[in-house]
DNA sequence: GCCGTTTTCGGCCCGACTGTTTTCAGTCG
């Protein structure tokens, strides 16, 4: 069972036990939809730290629900959660995946027309809703039967939350929202909030912030929106749009006066917002978006804060960066002030990950542009040196003695840009390919002809943890190996990635100063931040990468900075913010 | 059912919006 599949599991009992009595279970039912949170949120599959007998580690897993996960991947069941299900139709499930349907509408609708078959259950209420039965039951009415109908609507054909947006995607529509925004006179701030302002990976909603003396007149010029498709909601403070694609688009609009305490709340996320509430409650203040209210003193007057760190700074914590903002421990360490001096893009000095059109029976894809071009690129970003990593030559069509010579020609070529560019340091390096039975595509006597390799794993995918660990620390064995390029191997929104034993890599790399690269590549993003912050605390170093195959490619470096941020990576943990000298002692010994 | 920088007992985030009501229930983030 998956880490999802039990995330769904546990909500459903939470679902279940909403049903049956929501007063009664209220908090089993908050333990039930924390546990299912960080289940989801794991980066350690939830069976592997069964068979540890670790599963205690993931907060919000305590001795009761630890016992239900043993017996449920002992035996495929849990004999406490059929008990909650008993008497509920299987036809309600199935219905929560659909926004708008929480457990009381999907249970009087299922029980009230006696709908029990879960797999026909979303048509039957499409059906009932059509034949204008629905608007008769009480607490429903012509409104919500028309809202049932278009939510399945968008359900089925994919309208609502499919895929989320990648950074750049995210980032260029907020872009175009805001620039809309600001033609209106009354506007005088707006920013972009929630998962984008953390630079999470992968961005659901579009959140903006704006800050105004006339809310009446800019959410009605927000929803006036051209490219939306509907309005979803408007109220006097917020509004929600619904854009092409399935995306959404939220706004909120405060006075300046309380916009720190909008930025605040709506830049999250729930997890640190729900903790930095909790521990703000035991002293006896209460928060929320529009400040901060004093639970000692009656009816003394709501604490206003037109910046973040006035806010943060009255509950007596550092300013914590957006990025860590996830309930990690970042609360904690403001209050100690001891948060990391998160790594910024200026920090960075070189990129290593660089593909150029260099023609010459390439093993993979080759870039767009020339060695030139990059290395030109490279010194408009003011970086002191550069890694030149084309895929190595194929190895399948062309014999030994071949690609000796092809490399070799292409280290002439390289020697004599190192002479053309004195200003930085260009650096000959290949992307290797580790090979299926392990060991890298060149040999001892092809790899003298560069400085330096990084390797990585382009194919046999599903070759199972054990073997890929083996096959991946043999790549990295090399001396000539010393950066490990998109670790993990996934694809945003398309491909998992394999599986690793990640503690035995972390301690390979710290024993034998091999780098993990740090991928920008916004549909990479691979290390993952939450791998970044396990290896960080492990002592790996990394190396934060473009994986460029074009110049303007090489302007993705800032995503990768990010994810490096989430991961509560600090300049001295990467290791291209060194100085070009001390760099260049570390690839080529 | 979880959890601990005033706690191993006694707490558990907070408000927005919609629709169906005429003061509230449900859902969402």
């Amino acid at each position: 069972m998956s880490n999802l599949e039990v995330a769904k599991l546990f909500r459903d009992v939470a679902a279940a036990f909403t049903i049956k009595n929501e007063y009664k279970y209220k908090f089993q039912i908050l333990a039930y939809q924390k546990a299912a949170d960080s289940i989801e949120h794991s980066s350690t599959e939830l069976k592997t730290l069964y068979e540890q007998g670790k599963l205690e580690k993931i907060p919000g897993i305590g001795p009761t629900i630890e016992k239900r996960l043993i017996e449920l991947f002992k035996t495929g069941k849990v004999k406490h959660f059929e008990q909650a299900f008993e008497g509920i139709s299987p036809a309600v499930f199935p219905l929560l995946d659909i926004p708008s349907f929480g457990p009381k509408k999907a249970n009087k609708l299922v029980t009230h027309f006696k709908l029990n078959n879960p797999k026909t259950i979303i048509e039957d209420v499409r059906k009932l809703a059509t034949e204008g039965k629905i608007a008769k039951l009480e607490g429903f009415g012509e409104k919500s039967q028309a809202d049932i109908l278009r939510a399945i609507e968008e359900y089925k054909t994919g309208t609502t939350k499919t895929n989320r947006m990648t950074l750049p995607y995210a980032f260029s529509l907020a872009q175009e929202v805001i620039a809309y925004l600001k033609k209106h006179k009354d506007i005088s701030k707006a920013e972009t909030l929630g998962s984008l302002r953390r630079m999470n990976s992968t961005i659901g909603d579009v959140d903006i912030a704006v800050t105004t003396k006339h809310p009446e007149s800019v959410l009605d010029y927000f929803v006036a929106f051209p490219a939306k498709e509907r309005i979803i909601e408007r109220g006097p403070t917020t509004a929600s749009l619904l854009i092409g694609g399935g995306k959404h688009v939220d706004l909120l609009v405060l006075p300046p006066q309380q916009f720190g305490s909008l930025l605040q709340h709506f830049t999250g996320s729930k997890h640190h917002n729900v903790a930095l509430r909790e521990y703000s409650l035991k002293k006896h203040m209460s928060l929320s978006e529009r400040g901060i209210k004093l639970l000692d003193k009656k009816g003394s007057p709501l604490v206003e804060f037109d910046t973040e760190e006035k806010f943060y700074k009255y509950l007596g914590m550092d300013w914590i960066p957006p990025e860590i903002r996830e309930n990690q421990g970042e609360i904690e360490a403001a209050i100690k002030h001891q948060l990391p001096d998160l790594i910024e893009l200026k920090d960075i000095k070189g990129d290593l990950h660089i593909h150029t059109n260099y023609s010459w029976n390439s093993s993979h894809d080759y870039g767009s542009a020339s060695m030139e071009d990059m290395i030109k690129r490279a010194k408009e970003l003011k970086y002191e040196y550069i890694g030149l990593s084309d895929h190595n030559p194929s190895i399948s069509n062309q014999t030994k003695s071949e690609i000796y010579s092809v490399l070799s020609r292409r280290k002439e070529k390289i020697e004599q840009l190192k002479k053309s560019n004195k200003n930085i340091r260009v650096i000959n390096m290949l992307e290797l390919d580790i090979l299926t039975l392990g060991g890298v595509a060149i040999d001892d006597k092809g790899l003298e002809l560069v400085d330096a390799v990084i390797v990585s794993i382009h194919s046999s995918f599903s070759t199972n943890k054990d073997d890929m660990t083996k096959r991946v620390l043999k790549g990295l064995s090399h001396p000539k190996t010393k950066i490990l390029a998109h670790p993990t191997g996934r694809l945003l929104n398309s491909r998992a990635g394999y599986s690793l034993d990640w503690e035995k890599l972390f301690d390979f790399c710290v024993k034998n100063n091999k780098a993990l690269e740090i991928n920008a590549w916004p549909e990479r993003l691979d290390l993952t931040d939450a791998l970044v912050k396990q290896a960080k605390e492990a002592g790996v170093k990394f190396v934060i990468n473009t994986d460029s195959h074009a110049v303007s490619h090489m302007d993705n470096m800032f995503y990768g900075v990010s994810v490096a941020r989430r991961g509560w990576a600090e300049k001295k943990d990467i290791l291209n913010t060194l100085p070009a000298k001390s760099f260049v002692e570390w690839i080529s010994t």
